[in-house]
DNA sequence: ACTTCGCATAATGTATACAGATACGGGACT
DNA sequence: AGTCCCGTATCTGTATACATTATGCGAAGT
């Protein structure tokens, strides 16, 4: 039987952070705007005991702040916070890389991932292969806490990234080959700054795209 | 009135998310062990609703793992991985540095509170002021979701750090003002160097505490 | 003897209900 | 008039109760 891949069954938890990653994504909770528990409650008809959960989450992920008995608050986010995200991201992979290659692990399945990703026929399949590839990134160079310090940083685009934000498709088809030929060649280097190359310009078109949305809070100081 | 800290006044979920990290700290919930809710809130005396919520953080902290309706099971931990860690943690603490400095914020506060912090009479101060100093460092150099993501790294060591792993707080003594004298020299590089040195050592150290308390896993393969 | 189906058990996921804390506003006092 | 105090309303934090899902054992069938 040919390799398949589980339905999705995510909680309703899950749901609720989905859907308000989403509410701040196109910019209908802007910076600093209060989370009630019992209106998202109502709004998403469900309790408070899986919108609670996902509040934790999403503090978890920076996206909003909970102070104790006060309530829970929308994060300001700034072009200039969005990039250093992207950075920060393309740096955590590009570590992983680093580690993977420095250990000698076998790349293989990495390289042969990441070509089956660009090969993807759609978005969602490529948003799929991505994800899976990553995983792998981190499995061969990290550990399963690392992953999860690396999978915190994806929480800002909700769904599919792909489609979410027009344009970084294209990029990632583009990228990831040279990525997987860089390791091929044991060029860790190369592959890391292929790799940076393609967050540096997919988080260009994210700030773009947030700013549509007018999901932007304004800088605080023009340098 | 001189500057005054709020007194600590940590949520159920939040002590039950603290013991918790003790006991795989300790070695007493080893790597795969299963966490039962129902054990959980009875071993604290408080009901399953601070305990999922304490297991969810420590999931996104990487500490545990969960699976929807199987339940929460300890992450290995070798000292591979946290090593990996501790260097992860060097540099997205070191990336601030450089945002810091390269978009020349003022780093008066910053230089400040180090030195205050490598003057600290006694580890709890030490503690706390080295929490007040990279809190201020993630706010010239980062963003909140920047200092979320840089938070989630610390998950590991239980109570206070310098407490529990032994000739840390030396080594925080030494290299701190080192940061703090390159930071005022405006040299970058020479400052992240530093605060690397210093979290190497210091992650030798937890790996070394680690294996006493018998709390690391095997290494999967012997390279 | 092995496999498969189904039921009982136990765990997790979610809803409802109660307790505790914060914030806001009115009223009394200076 | 301004300030302080206190009560009320609202919200968060936690406990209890119910629903849903996974697991393991046992019996029936091949």
């Amino acid at each position: 039987m040919t390799e398949i891949a589980p339905i999705e069954r995510p909680s309703t938890s899950d749901r609720v952070a989905e859907e308000v990653r989403r509410l701040v994504w196109t910019g209908e909770l802007g910076a600093g705007a209060r989370l009630n528990q019992d209106d998202l409650a109502r709004r998403f008809g469900v309790s408070r005991i899986p919108v609670r959960e996902a509040l934790i989450a999403l503090a978890h992920a920076g996206v909003i702040s909970m102070t104790p008995h006060r309530g829970a608050f929308v994060e300001p986010l700034t072009a200039e916070a969005v990039g250093d995200l992207y950075e920060l991201y393309a740096r955590v992979d590009g570590f992983a890389i680093a580690k993977a290659v420095e250990r000698g692990r076998d790349l293989d399945a990495l390289v042969a991932d990441l070509r089956w990703a660009a090969d993807a026929p759609d978005s969602d399949s490529l948003f799929d292969r991505v994800v899976s590839a990553r995983r792998r990134l981190h499995t061969l160079g990290g550990s399963p806490r690392f992953d999860a310090v690396a999978r915190g940083l994806v929480g800002l685009v909700p769904g599919n990234f792909f489609v979410e934000v027009l344009g970084t498709a294209a990029v990632a088809r583009r990228q990831l080959p040279l990525v997987a030929d860089s390791l091929e060649a044991g060029r860790a280097g190369a592959a890391t700054g292929h790799y940076a190359a393609m967050l540096r310009e997919q988080g260009k078109l994210v700030i773009d795209r947030l700013r549509e949305n007018g999901a932007l809070a304004d800088q605080e100081e023009g340098s």
